[in-house]
DNA sequence: GATGAATGAGCATTCATTCAT
DNA sequence: AATGAATGAATGCTCATTCAT
């Protein structure tokens, strides 16, 4: 449908405009003229401001889980671990903004129990994988035998958000040293 | 100071207020209204909202550096390390605010390079402070030889970052599982 | 078209508020509520209260040059000259807020360059319809030899628009005794 | 007193603030600041702004009247015309803000009426003036006998104050050569 | 005389939203 | 589907004025 064509568009919009200028930035408006329709017209296809911001997080989902679910051949763990963190690195390259309104999100998510219900979801999803893939590495003895998976998981998520809503233009050197330096702490 | 007083009244309460409510949700009359003044006697204070945004940015800073400059005393590598994790979880149960307010600032700090070079300082010696714990640690054999202290001190620094945005009651447990996993990591 | 006749419409509303009240008198709020429109509706047709303010100058611009145009027909210098008195008679006794508001902008001119080019520039094409007009009078003798037609046009706008800009119920015999001296003063 | 020198200097600087930035312009913090006291302080002289504006009309017609009284001893006709538009040339280049301020009160005059009052009597003084050392020449026959002395007395005036109140840097010029011109008019 | 602190009323402007067409 | 026109509720900010000290 050319409807759900223009609705996709107006949240891509929303979306990058929250990466440039924040959610404190977001005008309905703005995203109207970028699409080229008048603000009203945007109402048609959000009956409200905060409508097209849970679409917006709902496209930030999909985005975020699209990467995930092409590499389900791999099985080794560790070149399992060492794609993810090559995921991130291309994404955050590529895709800046992914990060960006994630954090975003993750602040907007302290007031607003409905996106924080969608994004612990989210970032479950990625632990639960993560947590599954470092068990697997501990079992096949590549990962040291005292490794707390969960907390692991944990912390490497966090890592991996922390990096991404920061800036830099070396952030793809520190992110491979940093996943150099976890490799080491975690193999056997 | 009467006079000095109220500023950092309502540099405390912009604060808060910001916790709160993000940016997003700071406006000049609710920081007036609760400290009981009009809304015109703020500007007296401050001439602009950015003035007084300015003031909590500063506000921060000092708050962040507070507590590192009373454990100067110690000495030893491992138990500066813990420390470093103790504090952290006690600023993180009795002001979960200052790693909300940071998060808005790192955010904003994207769109609004003052905020950055002095989040970047800010954080820098954070950095520092910690690379030179950690160099140290390696010097006495405490932790493993093979460890770049400059990435594990931007690991640590980015992890406890996260970590202190994120909500969760059992926020506390959860640093003191990381700060093991850490230990175990880095140690010789 | 709607639009475009309330935007005229505002236009006029300002010009008689700053004749009445002068600009330090103009309220954006005020134009408004005469046209039966709310505040921010203003906004709509002009993006700032200085837009709107432009719009009036050049509507006083328009509606300074409107008589002119009707009497090109006459060819007698002497004539014309009566003709130019009667004209600003009854622009004075019909339409007083045009020398009102004219004074305004040549007391804002002072401070407002792009006012200052317009005013200029309408006075300027009146100044030279009269010094053509005394030149041509000159020529044909009808007005005396040693007249200094540019001065002597720079006179008569200036005593003109003095007039106009001071108040007073005997306007009109007084510019007609002025317009009777001069008269007198310039005869051959 | 100390005390009425202060309040002379604060007339004074409320007079140049007007003629800087018209009355629209003028704020009590501005006057008392440039005073180098507090905006406070201000309203220990004047109880009010509008009493502040007033004693600057006061002191706009000790100023326009001050001149006038050291010419006195002139007794022929011309020369004293003639010495009444050197002395507005004079005026004019020393002192341009006495015109615009008087431009800036002539159009405040129009509503609000005790202005209107004082400024008619300071003009009517100049008028009588002028309009009796013209009746003198055209006694004398220095003057033409069918001058209207009234008309030509309001005429002379209106001319320089609206001359006044332009702008351009060959105003000096422009009124030595329309004073010859008015010369010209009204000689027999 | 002077000031710091406070205030109320007001101001231009912004913005999400509505609705007849 | 789309828009022009309109709106109410805010928002940051200004300014003359007040008053206790």
């Amino acid at each position: 449908m050319g409807g759900e064509q223009r609705r996709k568009e107006l949240i891509a919009l929303a979306y990058s405009i929250i990466a440039e200028k924040g959610f404190e930035g977001l005008r309905v408006r703005d995203v109207a003229s970028r699409a080229g329709i008048n603000g009203a017209t945007l109402h048609y296809y959000f009956p409200t401001k905060e409508a097209m911001v849970q679409a917006v997080v709902e496209h930030l989902t999909e985005q975020f889980s699209t990467l995930r679910e092409q590499n389900s051949e791999l099985t080794d763990p560790l070149a399992m671990l060492r794609q993810e963190f090559a995921d991130v690195t291309y994404r955050m390259e590529k895709f800046p903004e992914l990060f960006i309104v994630a954090a975003e999100l993750e602040l907007r998510s302290l007031r607003d129990s409905s996106i924080a219900v969608i994004l612990k979801e989210m970032y479950q999803a990625w632990q639960d994988y993560l947590a599954a893939l470092l068990q697997n590495g501990v079992t096949q003895k590549v990962f040291r035998s005292d490794l707390d998976v969960q907390t692991t998981a944990i912390a490497i998520t966090t890592l991996i958000r922390g990096l991404g809503s920061q800036l830099g233009s070396e952030k793809g050197d520190q992110i491979s040293r940093i996943a150099t330096q976890v490799e080491q702490w975690i193999m056997a």
